[in-house]
DNA sequence: CGCAAATAAATAGCCAGCCTAGTATTCCGT
DNA sequence: ACGGAATACTAGGCTGGCTATTTATTTGCG
């Protein structure tokens, strides 16, 4: 769906409160970037011709292998929250698109084994290394006591927004 | 579209450098903020039987009423990237669902104006009310410095972001 | 003024990607 | 060794996008 929306969407729900500038300024900060995120996935998306959960499970099943870990049509399913049934189909996508290939499980029969083939990793790293190694770079260039403010914070806002599940 | 997804996507894309622990610790709670945030707007969006798309527009409708605004089908089709037919739909959707109402446009008769029910805007607070409000208190139980560090750091990824654009 | 082009919304019909249900095969605990 | 669980797949349905077209109205040019 679109995530990729909303540009005029700044000012309501935190700017009713003139008075509280400084913890205003950094929930607006936070939603700027998550709007632009959103963005930078959705043209990556774009260039790669794929949807947003094709992407994830390149993505995730990029990350298990260069992790040394089999990865199996189940484990995408329960990794992505989709069914069995659309993970088959999101297999044939990937697959007819020459991002992964199938091949038997060693042991188990009934199973498979999900391998992305070289133009995948190519072509995600073609597309978000450059980006990432800019975040990277950002990131590092904080001091210590930097790094350590932003992080507790952002760990502070999630443990809000997952107090409430 | 699955924007729920990876639980386990960690330490993938930033974990390849343990000498560079501060700047990935930051990257990696943002991450991890990124995911809560997307997991609470999925229990938001569950909670209200409610589409992606529909919530950006109940919400855009929404302030631009508070803002004293007219808002039409053009303007959200506009805002949310979907066409008129798309957005026809759409607020058949929330029509039905008691959302919003369609009424003339006072001067031009091809158009309408989207206005938002009472109970509309009463649902989307009583979901995101508290949480909004807890997300405040603590951006505001910031130091002046703390807001500066963390707010600076936002827009200097978002700028990255949008840089390859 | 008068009419052609532009604009707003709706309708019809198509497609992608999700779902559930059901099937064949294989695995494994008792 | 057998029955239930697990894996991948097929079939068929639903949702929410899309394009193309239609209808009503407004705008603007000569």
């Amino acid at each position: 769906m679109p995530e990729h929306a909303n540009p005029t969407g700044a000012g309501y729900w935190y700017g009713q409160s003139p008075e509280t500038a400084g913890g205003v300024d950094v929930l607006n900060a936070l939603r700027a970037y998550r709007a632009a995120e959103a963005a930078m996935r959705r043209r990556t998306r774009d260039s790669m011709r794929m949807n947003e959960t094709d992407l994830l499970a390149i993505r995730y099943v990029m990350q298990a292998r260069q992790a040394g870990k089999s990865i199996g049509p189940k484990d995408l399913s329960r990794v992505l929250s989709i069914s069995t049934a659309s993970t088959t189909a999101l297999i044939d996508r990937l697959q007819k698109g020459g991002y992964l290939t199938r091949r038997p499980h060693p042991t188990d029969r009934r199973a498979l084994e999900i391998i992305p083939t070289e133009n995948a990793d190519h072509e995600v790293r073609e597309t978000l290394g450059k980006m990432h190694r800019r975040m990277l770079e950002t990131a590092e260039s904080l001091t210590p006591e930097e790094a350590g403010t932003i992080t507790r914070f952002l760990q502070e806002m999630t443990r809000v927004l997952e107090s409430d599940r």
